[in-house]
DNA sequence: TTTATCCCCTA
DNA sequence: GTAGGGGATAAAT
């Protein structure tokens, strides 16, 4: 790593311990050891080392005793009170904390800490590296030195820098010890020339430059001040020596292994604890676990800039038996980003960067994308199915754009990680280093900063640029290796990967590049229409309300509502404030005229801002449709999500709803095929339990709620009314949620023991659905994992929890996973089925959206009737159950019509 | 500018 | 009762 670049702040420790004691308030733990001082250095360095998360920091303290100032001057701060006993006992847990914390704590013996922060600013300094001094002392501006040394108030994150130190005292910081000398220093008991104060001391310094230059025009200084001066010159030799900080203190260590310090989380743990800092106490994460330490890695990065070098890549490429391979973007749009660099690893240690695009003032040649396609690229993809990477999805596509063909890899350590435990961790590259290595790879934040100062990737310096690059790449290879162990005795794991989640993959590009075509000329007339329609319901509520308040805020809601007109508390929010939900609203609205105009309110907002108006805005620019990204490493349950926008929440339940469905259209000449899975759950249900009854019903396609109705109210499938089947309904719908009497009660709007009465007879007429649930609780308990028809594992920790609540919520999950992740299997395998059947850059049909059990396709209108009932086909033989799979489908001009 | 809360849309 | 994403506001920073 290059250390040059990194800043050193030097904080100055009692400086703040005791600006802190006076500032903060008295706080003490519960065993009255006083802590407000500590809290108040702690929080302040916490948030510098936020702002600042890639620098190095000492903190230095004064030692215990006399130092040489005394030596040279008795009455050196003689006048100083002793320090009060309630901030001296809060000294020695600050510097432990501060250790803890990284900063190494550094008090030398006979010097003071400002002796201290100047030689370690001297060394740092010397060796090329930017000092920040910080600290609320000015006798340490004399050490600013531009460009490298800095001074800092972390109290109000104030920088001097040398103007900064003119301006504040009006010398330069070089003048800074004449004019203490000559002023002197009241607190460190120093005296001055008498009656000179701020004013003369600049002005003299302004004219005569020093204090040499003064002493030598000592005649000419009129009136009073100048006799005085005149009268004090013998004993300025003295102040100089006490104000002149000394640059040579030996520190006893070298700067390097002082910087090599890390934050020590448990020890700041057990700290924060006894200090009784509990907001501040990070739960320790798999600290219990036994994992191999990335501590200290070796990292043999390599910038890529000579044909000569690249070659030598590509030879390591075909001799390896595994290669990472990560690319570096100007934006997360893989149909219109640049390639700004590729980084490779073949070896676990070592990896190299291989900048194409970086543009930034002093950059070295790069070499060409072209001689990279020729040198690079060809063996690349020779070596293809040695590829692994991490979310390939997004690097795939790049690399393709730009002429490296790739079309198969080896792995996707995201995959890998997901398929293993999808709950265990988050699956990006840090949060897996971290769980699975114990270390934590440089931030993509620390290169390009963070917000409104974030820098395209192209502007970051190569140097810096290809540590982190090449890291991610060293990074991937070393979870590869990691994961694969893992995997080695999970063949089912294995298949998984390679028969699905690989290839859904692939499929995933593809419907993610072919997007959906909107119609945003009917979107955009819809979203003015309600806007009108909002802002009268608006001016109603107004006037009920009797004043204007901001609908959208449900604590001026609350306010309104149960504070002004007094409606009565029904319910309240977790967190303790009045409920304003629909629900809520509903029940309220029957004797009410406001939350009947506020729910009509919030359906329509709903409307405009989440759909018309946002699936306006992210229409890409290109290509005028709409790209959402699936992510295929998100839920437990082995479901895609969707984000950016998110398909998978489009309105369906009301007509106003489904106006935004019907912006959902095909291009000329095209329809919309819809394609669903019928009862999928229910059915998956009947298959994994073997219940008689569900079977039963499946296999003689009878309408599954309807039977159930017969079922459980006793009555024959012919006299089964619609409140009948309601209620069944309902209660299949509870039982692919793993199903409480309590959970009924709430849907239907019953008593509980009526609740509990119609779980009792469902469970005496499915003796089979009641025997599968009982098992899979059993099982879970015993594995702590249950698992889906294709073998997918789906990891349920909080299972035996001794919190009652908590375990029943697992318990409900154990039901649902097998459940919801088997239909996520068969619609995925269908995907891929369908996705080979339509092959690549079929111009007559595209796959362009999923919606857990339903496909959307665009069709050419001659192809429609003939795609129809291939996609059927296909997506109900994805895989054989004891019961047939059903899929319904349509055809519509828009998503409205085909649903 | 980020984070938490509340609300609401889907299968 | 399961599984998600996301908009708006208000608070924390």
């Amino acid at each position: 790593m290059n250390t040059q670049a990194k800043k050193i702040f030097l904080i100055d420790g009692s400086s703040y311990l005791y600006r802190a004691f006076h500032a903060m308030p008295p706080l003490s733990t519960s065993s009255g050891l006083p802590t407000g001082a500590v809290k108040g250095v702690v929080n302040m360095l916490r948030n510098l080392q936020k702002e600042n998360p890639n620098a190095h920091y000492l903190s230095i303290f004064d030692a215990k005793g006399k130092n040489f100032r005394h030596d040279i001057y008795k009455d050196y701060k003689a006048n100083r009170p002793p320090m009060p006993e309630d901030l001296r006992e809060q000294l020695s847990p600050l510097k432990e904390i501060c250790n803890a914390m990284g900063m190494p704590v550094i008090e030398i013996p006979k010097v003071e800490a400002d002796d201290v922060i100047a030689s370690l600013a001297n060394l740092g300094s010397k060796q090329g590296m930017p000092i920040i001094i910080s600290s609320l002392d000015k006798d340490l501006m004399q050490l600013v030195d531009d460009p490298l040394i800095k001074m800092m108030n972390t109290m109000n994150n104030q920088i001097y820098d040398v103007t900064g130190v003119q301006e504040k005292f009006g010398v330069h910081p070089n003048q800074i010890v004449d004019y203490l000398a000559i002023v002197g220093d009241s607190s460190d008991n120093i005296p001055g020339v008498p009656k000179v104060g701020p004013k003369t001391a600049v002005k003299w310094l302004g004219e005569f430059k020093n204090l040499e230059g003064i002493i030598k025009n000592a005649d000419s200084l009129t009136g009073v001040v100048g006799q005085n001066f005149r009268d004090s010159i013998p004993d300025l030799d003295r102040n100089i020596e006490l104000v002149t900080l000394r640059k040579d203190v030996d520190i006893g260590v070298s700067l390097e292994s002082l910087l090599e310090a890390k934050e020590n989380q448990e020890e700041l743990n057990r700290l924060f604890t006894y200090l009784e800092f509990k907001t501040w106490i990070k739960p320790s994460s798999d600290s219990s676990d036994e994992k191999p330490k990335v501590s200290n890695i070796k990292k043999d990065y390599q910038s890529v800039l000579k044909e000569k070098e690249l070659k030598a890549w590509a030879k390591k490429i075909e001799k390896c038996n595994v290669f990472a391979i990560d690319t570096e973007t100007s934006s997360l749009d893989t149909m219109t980003a640049d390639l700004i660099g590729i980084s490779i690893a073949c070896e676990e240690g070592s990896g190299c960067y291989i900048p194409i695009n970086h543009s930034y003032d002093g950059m070295p040649g790069q070499l060409s994308l072209n001689l990279i396609q020729k040198i690079l690229g060809s063996v690349i993809t020779k070596n293809q199915k040695k590829l692994i990477g991490q979310n390939l999805k997004f690097d795939l596509p790049m690399l393709n754009r730009h002429g490296i063909n790739v079309t198969d890899f080896l792995g996707d350590t995201m995959l890998m990680s997901y398929v293993l435990n999808s709950t265990g961790t988050r699956h990006g590259l840090d949060r897996m280093a971290k769980h699975y290595l114990n270390y934590e790879p440089m931030k993509y934040e620390e290169v390009v900063g963070s917000a409104s100062k974030q820098i395209n990737f192209a502007q970051v310096e190569i140097q810096a640029a290809t540590f982190y690059a090449a890291e991610d790449a060293d990074i991937t290879l070393r979870l590869f290796n990691h994961l694969n162990i893992m995997l080695k005795d999970q063949p089912k794991l294995i298949k998984l990967l390679e028969s699905i989640e690989y290839p859904m993959l692939h499929s995933l590009i593809r419907v993610e590049r072919n997007g959906a075509k909107i119609d945003a000329k009917m979107l955009s007339e819809y979203s003015d229409e309600l806007s009108i329609k909002i802002q009268e319901l608006s001016k109603t509520a107004f006037k009920v309300a009797g004043e204007e308040f901001n609908m959208d805020s449900p604590k001026q809601l609350v306010e309104i509502l149960y504070n002004k007109l007094d409606l009565p508390v029904l319910k309240k929010t977790p967190k303790g404030q009045p409920s304003t939900n629909e629900d809520t609203l509903q029940r309220l609205a029957e004797e009410y005229e406001l939350p009947k105009t506020i729910i009509e309110y919030r359906g329509l907002a709903k409307l405009k801002s989440t759909y018309t108006d946002s699936l306006i805005n992210i229409q890409h620019p290109i290509t005028k449709r709409i790209h959402t990204s699936y992510q295929q490493a998100v839920t437990s349950t082995g479901r895609l999500s969707s984000t950016e926008p998110n398909l998978q929440n489009i309105p369906i339940k009301t007509a106003e709803g489904r106006k935004i469905r019907e912006a959902f259209i095909a291009e000329k000449g095209n329809v919309l095929i819809s394609a669903d899975y019928s009862q999928i759950e229910l059915r998956i249900m009947a298959h994994l339990s073997g219940d008689k009854n569900l079977t039963h019903a499946f296999n003689n396609n009878i309408d599954v709620h309807s039977a159930t109705a017969s079922e459980i109210f006793n009555v024959s499938l012919e006299d089964v009314t619609s409140d009948h089947r309601r209620n069944a309904k309902a209660i299949n719908f509870g039982l692919i949620y793993g199903m409480s009497a309590f959970g009924l009660t709430r849907q239907l709007g019953i008593a509980r023991n009526e609740a509990q009465a119609y779980l009792d007879t469902y469970f005496q007429r499915y003796t089979g659905v009641k025997d599968y649930m009982d098992s899979t609780k059993e099982l879970a308990k015993k594995n702590l994992f249950v698992e889906t028809i294709l073998g997918r594992k789906l990891h349920v920790a909080a299972i035996n929890d001794s919190n009652g609540l908590r375990r029943q919520a697992a318990e409900r999950a154990a039901i649902n996973a097998p459940l919801q992740g088997s239909a996520a299997d068969i619609i995925k395998k269908a995907m891929i089925d369908v996705d080979k059947w339509i092959g690549c850059e079929n111009p007559d049909i595209r796959m362009i959206m999923q919606v857990h059990d339903e496909l959307i396709f665009e069709v050419k209108k001659e192809f429609a009737d003939e795609a129809i009932s291939e996609i059927v086909n296909l997506m109900e033989s994805s895989v054989e159950l004891k019961i047939p799979l059903i899929v319904d489908a349509n055809i519509g001009t828009n998503w409205n019509e085909a649903h």
